[in-house]
DNA sequence: GGCTACAGCCAC
DNA sequence: AAACGTGGCTGTAGCC
């Protein structure tokens, strides 16, 4: 059963041919059960409304989301030209989300120059997506991808509809411990001023240096013969003066007080809860984005303010070394799977089981020279260690090196489940023919080199992070479905939405990392169903090759607890 | 005052 | 370990 939510001009859907009433929608959506697959054009627009009504969907198709996976796949053929402008379906944005305590526009009526009914049609939409799909020989796989894709929308509606549970008094205890009082407006918190002081003593700067403005530093630090060619934190800890010690407080804490002081505090927490609006799809790869708050670099020092409602407790479960696992399974390799296992065959620790494979003598070099394998570093002891990972493991590392020089070459590559990289832009094409015109000199050549090495790190790193970012989908998708048939557990729902009030429900993803908000009673029943879906994402993306995904699961009332 | 570019740092 | 992949966000600086 798949019923489409088809827009009309007078402001009412209609749902399989049937005319409904926005406000009649979360009865009818709820009364069709968990069998259904609700279409839609964009799940952010239609599915907080369905919350707020503490209706939740088992089950959507979002053909916004669907379509830009399509349009660009090569493992799909879109009909029509291939250089086709884009159409409404490729350029409309997410609708935005709205805290629950500002006025909804999701069912109200629509204005008259925003009416859904200039939308583009969803039922033409769907078969085009239908027959695009049962068109490819890799239809299996794009109906994971757009089946995990849709889950992953309705996820993240849901988890920003929760919010993260945030103390706002433990954040400002956070801010005063490390920067002293809350300052008033235009000040310096008391430990910036000081240290402020200090380095203006170390440089012997007037007290007009303001170490706020980079260019009066940078002279000043010139000035003093500090020998400091930028300000950046990795090149000011190798230089031996007394200014750099305080200096580097001052950044960092400096860095904390702008990005997550006080004032973001008040901007983006209300009523004990953070939301941010995640963007999913919002990356190229295929990862998430996130949109107000920065949710998906949330700094480790305020991680305490995360403190789970009276009665509730935080599961915290991220994959250990998830993208060199992705990657051992994309290219087939069993060496590396089984440096995956480890030695006793349940490994926790890949980069152990590279060590004990003998390829490299520290934990350390394996990692690093992974990491260079897969973001294309060629320097330092990364690029030392490659040979070695290559000789060990020639299938992984030849598959990365593949798909480097798909993208040197300017062509696409797509990861395991179907989405696929976008093309190298106009400045590329030019550099590239620029280096065989007749006049083309050595600059040229270089620049074109240059050029096309970069797109090849782009490439080769895209098909690890997508697809890992694949994996993890799938992970919440099944983690969302799971934890809805452990069902309600008897606890205060204390600030907690419906329909989740008393049941274990998500509150954060960072790409490899979750968070879930649960009844306390219930917490090792999450704990398993976390790990049991993370070996169901592997399953579901590559079937019975022996890779195994760990996950190290904590269960604490605090997230900081939790790591 | 608004806009853009850039440097820098946080997360993965 | 080194500055190599993906982002968001903040401030300064310089422009109109």
């Amino acid at each position: 059963m798949q019923p489409v939510v088809v827009p009309s001009p007078d402001g009412s859907v209609r749902v399989d041919g049937r005319r409904v009433a926005l406000g009649e929608l979360p009865s009818v959506v709820a009364s069709a059960g968990a069998a259904a697959r609700w279409t839609w054009d964009d799940t952010n627009r239609w599915y907080p409304g369905l919350l707020a009504a503490g209706v939740r969907v088992d089950r959507s198709h979002d053909l916004r989301l669907a379509h830009r996976i399509l349009r660009g796949s090569a493992l799909a053929a879109w009909p029509g030209p291939a250089d086709a402008p884009p159409g409404p379906w490729d350029t409309l944005p997410p609708a935005p989300l709205t805290p629950a305590d500002e006025p909804a526009m999701l069912f109200a009526a629509p204005g008259p120059s925003s009416g859904p009914a200039e939308g583009p049609d969803p039922l033409a939409e769907l078969a085009v997506q239908d027959a695009v799909v049962a068109a490819s020989p890799s239809a299996g796989r794009l109906r994971l991808l757009l089946a995990a894709e849709s889950a992953g929308a309705l996820a993240a509606v849901e988890m920003y509809h929760a919010g993260l549970p945030w103390l706002a008094d433990v954040h400002d205890a956070v801010l005063t411990e490390t920067l002293g009082p809350r300052p008033r407006l235009g000040e310096r918190p008391a430990r910036l001023e000081e240290l402020a002081q200090l380095i203006r003593g170390a440089l012997d700067a007037p007290a007009s240096l303001n170490p706020d403005s980079p260019q009066d530093l940078l002279r000043a630090l010139q000035r003093a013969g500090v020998g400091a060619r930028t300000l950046r934190k990795w090149e000011l800890e190798k230089l031996d003066h007394p200014v750099v010690e305080p200096l580097l407080e001052y950044k960092s804490l400096y860095r904390l007080l702008t990005a997550n002081g006080w004032a973001w505090l008040e901007a983006w927490v209300r009523e004990g809860r953070f939301r941010s609006e995640y963007v999913v799809g919002g990356v190229v790869t295929g990862r998430w984005a996130s949109s107000g708050g920065g949710a998906l670099q949330l700094p480790k020092s305020v991680r305490r303010a995360v403190v789970a409602d009276p009665g509730w407790t935080f599961v915290v479960a991220d994959a250990a070394q998830l993208e060199p696992r992705v990657l051992a399974a994309m290219a087939g390799d069993d060496a590396m799977a089984a440096a995956g296992r480890g030695p006793d065959g349940r490994g926790a620790d890949m980069y152990a089981g590279i060590v004990a494979s003998g390829a490299v003598p520290t934990r350390e070099l394996a990692k690093v020279g992974m990491l260079g394998a897969m973001y294309g570093g060629t320097t330092g002891s990364s690029g030392q260690v490659l040979p070695r990972l290559a000789k060990t493991f020639p299938r992984s590392l030849a598959f990365v090196d593949e798909a480097a020089r798909a993208g040197e070459r300017g062509e696409i590559v797509t990861t395991h489940l179907g989405r696929s990289s976008p093309l190298p832009g106009a400045t590329w094409h030019e550099a590239q023919s620029g280096a065989y015109q007749d006049d083309a000199g050595d600059d040229d050549v270089a620049r074109a080199r240059s050029y096309a090495r970069s797109w090849g790190r782009f490439t080769r790193n895209f098909v690890v992070q997508g697809t890992a970012a694949e994996w993890a989908l799938c992970w919440i998708a099944s983690i969302r479905r799971r934890l809805w048939a452990l069902g309600p557990a008897d606890v205060s729902a204390g600030l907690v939405p419906p329909p989740f009030d008393a049941r274990p429900h998500l509150v954060f993803f960072v790409h490899d990392e979750i968070v879930v908000h649960t009844p306390a009673a219930l917490a090792d029943a999450v704990a398993a169903e976390v790990q049991a879906a993370a070996a169901e994402a592997g399953r579901l993306l590559f079937g019975d090759f022996p890779v195994q995904f760990p996950l190290s699961v904590a269960v604490a009332p605090s997230y900081a607890d939790a790591k």
